[in-house]
DNA sequence: TTTCAGTACCTTGTATTGCAAAGTATATTT
DNA sequence: AAATATACTTTGCAATACAAGGTACTGAAA
């Protein structure tokens, strides 16, 4: 029973919501996002994240501006443009909803089984 | 923007949870549980329903019985295994962590801005 | 100067999976 | 027999999470 990849599949989607929701609250660099999802008990590899960042930025989501760094290499700090600020309230409401589905389904009592 | 394909890519992987949800109240056939997760505001189509249940069966999560209908060709009833009852507990803690994350995500107070 | 370690960004290939569209099969009605 | 309704199935495509590997810049040690 492989519950790992059950749950990387109900991140599916969910990421891009989690990340807008963190650039929503102040400018980030990729490693950053990494570590403050992990703090929030989300887990992302680079791979997955640099794609997303740049489809993000593609669609005008998102916009970055580099800057120094006191130690090491440049770092790209992405914030979410008046576009991507309104495409996130947009995914409120489809998490609403999807909690709201759940709801449903969770509360509904078992019925009797049919079955033999 | 495209607020279709964020909402159908949320519902990527909520989809397992929610028929396995639904199949716990009792069993129920395909066009059954398009109609009952339609009411939960949950839109599935057939080419995505029947390639899921088949690999549910396949992972022995679930096991069907044909039975007749009064009008129209018999129907395959499915119905959780006791692995996929376990299965499901396992979903409902996976979810109660996603709903975690995101409320903590959410309740973040949004940071000053530093990009000019 | 060269080398090494640390940090950050990026790319390629693969597997999974939702979905549109078309197809097959059975039962009932005309 | 043909048409309609119901139900199950398959094919091909697109999106995307992830593992694994690669590039580039910085500063300090050898």
């Amino acid at each position: 029973m492989n519950t790992e990849n059950a749950k990387s599949q109900m991140r599916k989607g969910m990421l891009e919501y989690c990340i807008l929701l963190l650039l929503h609250k102040g400018p980030a660099y990729a490693s950053d996002i990494i570590q403050q999802l992990k703090e929030a008990q989300l887990i992302v590899v680079e791979g997955t994240l640099y794609p997303l960042l740049t489809r993000l930025k593609n669609d005008r989501l998102l916009r970055y501006e580099w800057q120094e760094s006191t130690q090491g290499p440049p770092r790209k700090y992405y914030a979410l443009t008046l576009d991507g600020e309104e495409f996130l309230r947009h995914l409120d409401g489809a998490w609403n909803e999807l909690t709201n589905t759940v709801n449903i389904l969770r509360s509904g009592s078992k019925a009797e089984v049919i079955l033999t």
